[in-house]
DNA sequence: TTATCATTGTTATAATATAACGTTTGTTAT
DNA sequence: ATAACAAACGTTATATTATAACAATGATAA
């Protein structure tokens, strides 16, 4: 369990690409790009994305099916994370503010719900595009 | 522009229906339960889904892929969602908390982005479900 | 060894969402 | 009222995203 460090042949291969990417990246723009690695079917990229975000390496920015590398080395589990998305260019950039993260983390539903986890991406333009 | 009332009839069958339900709906679900009332493709449903985001009247939960309808009356454009979900039961529960709100609206990147919008999505078990 | 468990490869299919087209309805200005 | 325009509609087809199910392989531990 949470074998941290090992990743299986297909996980590295997936890893490998999203982390070079500039930007977030489709499951089947990465299954196009590992064709030629021998992966074939989308099940083989989604169980590699599955795993990865379980051991946090990756993300998920839900509103776009997307998927980024996480570079802050200490969420060994995403269950914090923050995302800022430009709505022209579709940069998407993981915020890593610990006031931010710390606020959220405390924040309780009056409904007497304990929270394990959230997701919040912000939206507008970035520096770049305004 | 922004004829906030006037709903078309198709928008209205739709949001009756998210109304009514007790939780988050998905769109090809909404669909199969209108089709008695004549609408037969995709794209009604996913015209009508987008105008009533549009108005405010209902959320996306980008999670879930699912449509649950606005409480609060002021939030006539939904620049700043935020839900709690349970993953046992998948309730989902509209968060509407001045101090969060603001919190999360003044909230400002480093890197000089401006936000227009966020969503936040949190996770956990409910009251009933722990 | 044998049992167990994660990973792999593969085929098929389900679920979610949009494109593109022409028609109809509703609104506004003259 | 009617012309002009915008919004909503209906429809067919297709694109995109994701999972089911099954058999084989490899790695780990009792």
């Amino acid at each position: 369990m949470a074998q941290a460090q090992t990743l299986s042949r297909n996980q590295q291969i997936v890893l490998n690409i999203i982390e070079k990417a500039k930007g977030p990246l489709k499951a089947y723009s990465i299954l196009f790009n590992v064709q030629k690695k021998g992966i074939n079917a989308p099940q083989q990229i989604y169980r590699a994305l599955d795993k990865l975000i379980e051991m946090g390496k990756i993300h998920k920015i839900e509103s776009k099916n997307a998927f980024v590398a996480c570079r802050s080395s200490d969420c060994e589990i995403s269950k914090a994370t923050a995302f800022s998305i430009c709505e022209s260019c579709e940069m998407v950039d993981e915020i890593s503010d610990t006031k931010l993260s710390k606020y959220l983390s405390s924040f309780n539903h009056k409904k007497g719900m304990k929270f394990k986890r959230f997701n919040l991406e912000f939206f507008g333009l970035c520096k770049k595009c305004k």
